[in-house]
DNA sequence: ACCACCGGGACAACCCGTTCCT
DNA sequence: AGGAACGGGTTGTCCCGGTGGT
């Protein structure tokens, strides 16, 4: 997660890097253009939202002229989905590395929520792109579509860790399906509430402690 | 909160209503106009979102013209602002009559999960907004404070309640203060989900099975 | 002269004499608004220029609603002409009135000269006006006349006079009809210095100078 | 000055010259495009005024579309401000040519009659944005000082001059600054009689009469 | 008779995302 | 990869009638 927030210099220290790199094999150039457009991408949909948001604002950030942003992206919708799908891929990675990771069931689900709060402070001031996603889902198929998808296999996945728990016998025979999808609504719910008023409360020490009272329902 | 979804005829229809309406009294019709503007701007921003939404669009669909919308309101954020506030005023007055209305806490938790559902069908298509009024509080400090303030407000209710079943002994010596976060998120995470993704689950079952998980923890 | 900048109370000022005012006799009621609107239009033509001002704020500053202007002005342009006359009325007045009490024409051109700088003062703030007049003129044919006629009107009067002088022996036999264009002509120039940049010279004194080096070529 | 007024066809005339010019080298293009931009500025603001002429009326009739407006210009004020300079800057230069071909200072003053002259003529239909930069530079400070300073400068080469034909023994020891201040106000009364009414009177002749007296007052 | 609210459209300036051509 | 140009669309405001209350 940690690549998405990095690159977080001035237009200024940008405009010096792109002269240095003029000497670097044209390919690795390229990349490093799209990688500083996506950048900058994040941080302007974070801070405005992804209407608000300007092409050119995004471009200045970026130390780019216009003519190079349209040569990476098609449009700016294009450029917002590929910025969706590189954080999902990233948060999939994770949830398949901790799973892996882990003995029983009961270990994964507490390791999730360490994880959850890593994300909140992994994606650094660019989390509030997370609702823009979400926000956007509403009215781009396209990107409703590949919001939803992962989404839904993320409950998938948590079911059946629940169901996996309830057949070793760590875990109550309750019903995976649902307490997978309230865990997920919690921790969305978090999320935003967090996003929104974070100087309201310890929300890391909120998030455990929700779990925590989820877990009790689980628990043998 | 069934007023913030009626009028929902076509522009037409609404063409005829104000053609009729132009012999009624001065300020009868006024405040008529007023709402026509507000129902038709509810449901764009709902369908479009406040940015895409766009004046022009929001008269066209009121029947009424630009002129007559910067009358009533200076500008398409205080519009925004006016629906926020009435939207939450709603919620306020329903939750203060539930809380006036019920024995003892639990029951009136039980009856807070009812009313729940009730949101969530009561706003119709425009339920949308409500991610709207989220996402712009983001970016727009006096929509902040608008969406802040009786947020913290519900916490509060929450908390207090949640303290009076445990002094009433009803209730389990919990941790009101978060114990209520996690419940308001919950809330909030299950709203998401049903707007994001309505097909994807009984929606109201699954807040009723979540909603319940909790009061596991909290009944004596 | 006065007339035209007195009534510089503030709007609040105004809103009171308003109330006061309510059990005057309506003739004098209006009289007293329409002149309030004048004063306002006065001086927002004068601060903004003439299409700037807007109708809206000239009826702010007077406190009168936007309908009380237009029942008294049947547009902007017709007040900015009324306004336009009135000016012109009052030069014209006090044209003649300088030539009706000099003797002899030295003196009285003389005496014009005095009158030129107290136009200047007495204007007050709103002398710029002046030149939204002059500009205007060249765009609409109505404000064009009104302007046109009274100041070829200033020409041909200062021609007589110069004529006038010549009969009694008492100016050399110039040509007055160029004589008096150059004369109206080098008013004008300084008067709109001033206007530009009163602080770059004291224009009394160089008015004075000046009127006395075309008077030189003049006098026997 | 002939390049302020030139570049007189109608749109239609221009779409085609821009068709041809795709061709062209783009530094070319883009400098025609701008001098288009300034060309139709330049005519619609003397005919409707600054306020009054619309971006869309000018890009409209330079066959330019507003984008490229803006690509060129920030702003209708600066595209007025830049033709405000362009127009001081040829005149500055104008002066300085012919105080440098005269030999002494009579001669020099002769000269400048005639290119007051000139000026006039040489605007061709577009001497009333003179006015309008007048105007404007009342409302907008940076259109003063823009026009201030000039301003000031014509004024002092107008007194150094004269100061040198004193000194030289050319001219009586008049005061040099106040009469180089009402030089300059004859001058501009002048332009402004032949703008508002240009036949009203032969302004050539009347320029030179009243600039002779003037030097009547002057030469030993 | 006078005034105030309300509404009507046209249109302003500006900017946006995008494409074309070098 | 980039500078120039495109045109449609944005919010907001302007000037102005009409309708009803005082």
């Amino acid at each position: 997660l940690k690549d998405l927030s990095e690159k977080q210099m001035s237009p200024k220290m940008k405009a010096i890097t792109k002269e240095r790199a003029a000497s670097q094999p044209l390919q690795e150039r390229s990349l490093e253009t799209r990688q500083d457009i996506m950048a900058s991408a994040l941080e302007q949909f974070a801070r405005h939202g992804y209407e608000a948001a300007s092409v050119n604002e995004i471009c200045l950030a970026a130390g780019v002229s216009k003519g190079a942003f349209y040569h990476h992206f098609s449009s700016k919708q294009e450029l917002f989905l590929e910025l969706l799908t590189t954080w999902l891929d990233l948060m999939d990675g994770q949830f398949a590395l901790l799973r892996a990771q882990s003995d029983n069931v009961p270990q994964a689900l507490a390791k999730m929520t360490v994880m959850f709060g890593e994300v909140y402070t992994a994606a650094g001031g660019n989390l509030p792109v997370f609702l823009e996603f979400w926000s956007q889902a509403q009215y781009n198929p396209q990107i409703w579509q590949s919001v939803i998808d992962p989404y839904r296999r993320y409950q998938k996945y948590f079911a059946e860790m629940l169901q996996e728990g309830i057949d070793e016998g760590s875990l109550k025979p309750i019903d995976p399906q649902m307490t997978a999808q309230v865990m997920v609504a919690q921790a969305v719910g978090l999320l935003l509430q967090g996003l929104l008023d974070p100087d309201g409360a310890d929300w890391q020490r909120v998030t455990q402690y929700g779990f925590q009272m989820i877990l009790n329902d689980l628990l043998v």
